[in-house]
DNA sequence: CATAGTGTACTATGCACATAGTGCACTAAG
DNA sequence: CTTAGTGCACTATGTGCATAGTACACTATG
């Protein structure tokens, strides 16, 4: 994974991880790797792995047992809440960066249209 | 203004002012508040707003001479391209974040298109 | 009970960000 | 020349992020 320097590292595995479980990859009930596994597999401080566990806790989107490990969470209805949820961030957050220049909602499904796509297809 | 603390505010700024050079609040050519009225107006440090002028020199938005101030830049070519390139950026950050969720560039004109408009229209 | 895997807690270091404060140099205007 | 406004440089402090390393507690398994 190529990180962002300008973003907290466990952000931005936080946001790898939940986007793993809305798109199904990491199904509801799922074991998540250990803390010290997941470090070795972003290449990151178990510490800053631990934290990021704490915070998927902390969204409700996981669940951590003591001695166990860290579960994705059981209910279908809270993925697809947050799946919903991001769509709805990263909409506004769109139209807000868009309106910030002077555009407005037609411009902005314009700019999509004329979007080059290259690699939109996977 | 209101900081997110996530982002660091000499960033926020600098886009805050590069917003209002490419809808033409802020004119080619137009003088720029000085470094400490820049704080004060943000209620920020003068170091901060000082940083912040740099970097907007180092993207060739701004000139600054010394003893005099900071001018947005004459060229009104160097302007638009600024705003192509930030519309750039929104559209291809919203897409990637829609991909990382399960969505194409069709279901982003879906989601614009269902958006709310409360304060739209401005 | 012993072990491996796990979460949790703690100290310490380096870095960037933001703050506070001071001083100096340049420019234009009186 | 003096003054006000300005950019610029420097030291110092506090905070959050990320790192490194160590130690302890819980759980399941054999």
């Amino acid at each position: 994974m190529n990180f962002d320097p300008m973003i907290p590292i466990w952000l931005q595995v936080a946001t790898s991880i939940k986007q793993q479980i809305v798109t199904g990859r990491l199904p509801p009930g799922a074991k998540l790797p250990g803390g010290r596994d997941l470090a070795l597999q972003y290449g990151i401080n178990p510490n800053t792995a631990a934290r990021i566990y704490q915070e998927l806790e902390r969204e409700g989107v996981c669940q951590t047992q003591r001695g166990l490990g860290t579960f994705v969470t059981d209910s279908g209805e809270t993925v697809q809440r947050l799946r919903e949820e991001m769509a709805r961030g990263a909409v506004s957050r769109f139209l807000a960066d868009l309106k910030g220049i002077g555009m407005n909602r037609e411009d902005a499904i314009e700019l999509i249209r004329k979007e080059d796509n290259t690699d939109d297809h996977q």
